[in-house]
DNA sequence: GTTGGCACTAACTTTCATGTGAGTACCTTA
DNA sequence: TAAGGTACTCACATGAAAGTTAGTGCCAAC
C-alpha cells in the first residue's frame, strides 16, 4: 500500500489551488474550524463519538483527564459548528445523549486515520528524538 | 457522494481495538505527537512543505500570519520528531531548505483531506451558528 | 554608509486554553 | 441521614502557547 522505499523518494505534490490559496491567509474561517477540530479535546470527543452515541458521564470517564469544564466547553463548541448532536431527556435523573451529526461523521472519517497513524508512529517519534 | 439522506442515519463504526484502548489513556505518547501535529501552526507547515522543499523565507510568507519565533520552533519541533528535514547549505547569504521525510509525507497525506475539509465546511459551519 | 535580506536566537510579555474547586437540583441506595 | 450519581455552571488560578522586540553576522544593492 506505500510507495515503496525504491520506487521513487517521496513526491511532493501540489495541493488543489483553491486550498492553497485559501487556507494560508491569516483570517480564513478554516483556520478556525482546524482549531477546533483539531483543539486537544475535540479529537478525542470526536474519536470517541465516532463509535456511536454515548452520555456526558460515558465520555467523561472515555476521554481520560478530561475535567467536566473542559468536556462541557468542546461538546459546546462542537455543537455550534453543528457536527455533535445534543438529545437531553426531561427525566430524572438527567439523561443526556451525544452524538455526531453527518457532518461530524465526515469529519471523524477523515480524523480517525490520521489518528491511527499517530497511535502507531508515535513510540518511534518519542523515543527517535536522536 | 454522500450516503444519501433516507438511506441510513450516518453510522457508527467501532474504531480499531488497539486504537480505541491506546489513544484516551491520558499519558501515551500518541496524544504528544497529535498535539505537534495538529499545532496551530504544524498543520500550516506541513501542508506548506507538501508541496515540496522550501526555504525559510519561503514558508514565513507562505503561512501568513506566523512569526519567527514560531516558525523556529514548530519546525524545530516537527524535526525532532522526524517529520522534517533541514538543509543548511554552509554558503552566504544563508541558505536552508526544508522538506518532508518521508514519515512526513506519509502523514501530509492524512492531512490534507482534513485540512481540505475544513476548508470547504469552513463557512457554513462559522456562519451556520445557529 | 546605511538599508535590507537571510536565518536565525534570546528575553520578555500577553493572551488564551485548560485546570481546580465549589455549588446546583433532584433522586436512589445504603 | 448521609453518601453518591447525573449533568451541569461559575469564579478563579495557572501554565503553556503565542506574540513582541531586539539583536546577530555576513553580504549585496542603493
Amino acid at each position: 500500500m506505500k510507495v515503496s522505499a525504491n520506487s521513487r523518494a517521496p513526491q511532493a505534490a501540489p495541493l488543489p489551488v483553491d486550498l492553497a490559496d485559501g487556507v494560508f491567509p491569516a483570517g480564513c474561517p478554516s483556520r478556525t474550524v482546524l482549531d477546533h477540530v483539531t483543539s486537544k479535546w475535540g479529537v478525542l470527543i470526536l474519536l470517541a463519538l465516532s463509535e456511536g452515541e454515548q452520555r456526558w458521564s460515558d465520555l467523561r470517564r472515555r476521554a481520560e483527564g478530561i475535567s467536566e469544564k473542559m468536556l462541557a466547553q468542546t461538546l459546546k463548541t462542537l455543537e455550534r459548528d453543528g457536527l455533535v448532536r445534543r438529545d437531553a431527556q426531561p427525566v430524572i435523573p438527567p439523561r443526556v445523549d451525544y452524538s455526531l451529526t453527518e457532518r461530524g461523521y465526515e469529519l471523524s472519517a477523515l480524523l480517525v486515520p490520521l489518528v491511527a497513524w499517530a497511535f502507531e508512529n508515535a513510540e518511534d517519534i518519542v523515543n527517535g528524538q536522536r
